[in-house]
DNA sequence: GATTTTACTAAACACCGTTCACTAAACAGT
DNA sequence: ACTGTTTAGTGAACGGTGTTTAGTAAAATC
């Protein structure tokens, strides 16, 4: 799916203004418009909903657009209407569920303390990722397609805010725990040491999620590999080594 | 490709014998045998090795078994005189790739030092990844298709020796690491310890392999965050805090 | 009431991995 | 050397995919 050669590439003409472009918007300037609007609303929401519990159940590859159509009650072509292609279905999707990932890391960013704020930070993440395996599979596990595109258009790339959020989020909360000594003087660049933290817990979780069932890796629960893991790292991080209880659980 | 719905599934009959089965022995009973054998394994090569151009240049999925047809000069069907499927054409091509691999791992498995043997044997494989990236996201990053095909008939697997050899030198050089007390108590289970190792630089690695380009992270040199991830990873484990110069770089 | 807009359908297009009847050449047995 | 058999390779198809497009009917606008 990901970076398979289009069928017919439009010929570098900017593609019409279809229905789907300005779906955002809810300029409801008449009575009638709105209601076309509402309406237009529900639709998407069905098909969303649709593919939401076809992707959970079957994984993104598994699925296609007639699945999904069917599933929703309607034509595959009608889905081209409300989504420009299968990737922008995918992302809307995706922009929902990731709204509460969003809402944790928030909260976890309220605590004072960076080294533990980093911590939790990195919980949060590895709980979210084995409680919804899939879309952590398409968020981090895929490439992108269209980079190219996305990079032009920003409102087209497949990672909105959502996660530049997550990692500048991880970002900060290093460069906080630098700016307070709290990491040996080796660990200066808040940067390589936010994609070390970033990688450890990816690392774990998704080697679990694509070798979990694989019999020649006895695969220990990952949830607890995971959070050990990025307490060990951090343990490196700060120098001071870990005993038996010094860390705490998640919140 | 990974996990679509295959168009006609075979039903359920033990599929029947093609030349492609036999294709890795060599009874050379008659002399013709031998003759056509030989110029049978050179067409494999030739497909192998147009394939292997194509997958290094454009990745995976977006070469079809066409494309690699008409790049080693057959008709698509002929691929399937030598190779039972696109999966177990690039099953054969990464065998020949992963040799240079095992062979690294068996050199590395000589140091005494266990703790040193790990440092070593991260090290390698951080390299390889990303000196391969295309190979390493198929072995690495790809779930491998038709599992409970694979459970029964373990030649099939698209995980054949190399990467059990390669977790088994992890999983028994922890196993060491331990023996020997030269991790904290804590760290008591060869197996989570193995997968976090695996997982730290893993998680590093394909967060690069999959989002270095994009512009919402400023990556910094993978290789170089890779290592100090696992070096600090390492300094976690045994309790030893990370010094300016304490750890050797690669052999 | 006339006109424009538009959500949706049905049918197609170009591609995919794979299968199958068939050919032609090489082999094996006599 | 003449058979009979095996088999590498072809060409055309099959069922699947994501996507496009002409057409329709209903709703909104004028």
């Amino acid at each position: 799916m990901s970076a398979r050669k289009s069928p017919s590439p439009p010929p570098a003409s900017p593609r019409p203004r279809t229905a789907a472009d300005s779906r955002g918007h809810t300029d409801a300037t008449t009575p009638g418009a709105a209601r076309r609007e509402a309406e237009n609303a529900k639709a998407r929401a069905k098909i969303i909903n649709a593919a939401r519990k076809l992707f959970v159940k079957r994984g993104f590859e598994a699925v296609s657009m007639r699945d999904i159509a069917k599933a929703a009650g309607y034509t595959p072509g009608a889905l081209y209407v409300h989504f420009a292609d299968k990737l922008q279905l995918i992302h809307a999707m995706m922009q929902q569920d990731f709204r509460a990932f969003d809402d944790a890391t928030t909260n976890v960013m309220q605590i004072a303390d960076p080294v533990e704020r980093l911590r939790q930070l990195a919980y949060g993440y590895v709980r979210f990722a084995l409680a919804h395996p899939h879309h952590y599979r398409l968020m981090f596990m895929t490439e992108p397609p269209d980079f190219a595109v996305a990079n032009e258009r920003d409102d087209n790339c497949m990672f909105a805010d959502s996660d530049r959020e997550g990692y500048n989020a991880c970002r900060h909360t290093v460069a906080d725990c630098i700016a307070q000594k709290r990491f040996l003087p080796r660990f200066n660049d808040a940067e390589t040491v936010a994609q070390m933290c970033w990688g450890c817990v990816h690392g774990v979780v998704s080697l679990y999620i694509t070798h979990g069932k694989m019999p020649w890796a006895r695969f220990t629960d990952p949830l607890h590999s995971a959070l050990l893991a990025i307490d060990t790292h951090m343990s490196g991080l700060t120098g001071t080594p870990i005993g038996e209880s010094t860390t705490g659980g998640p919140r």
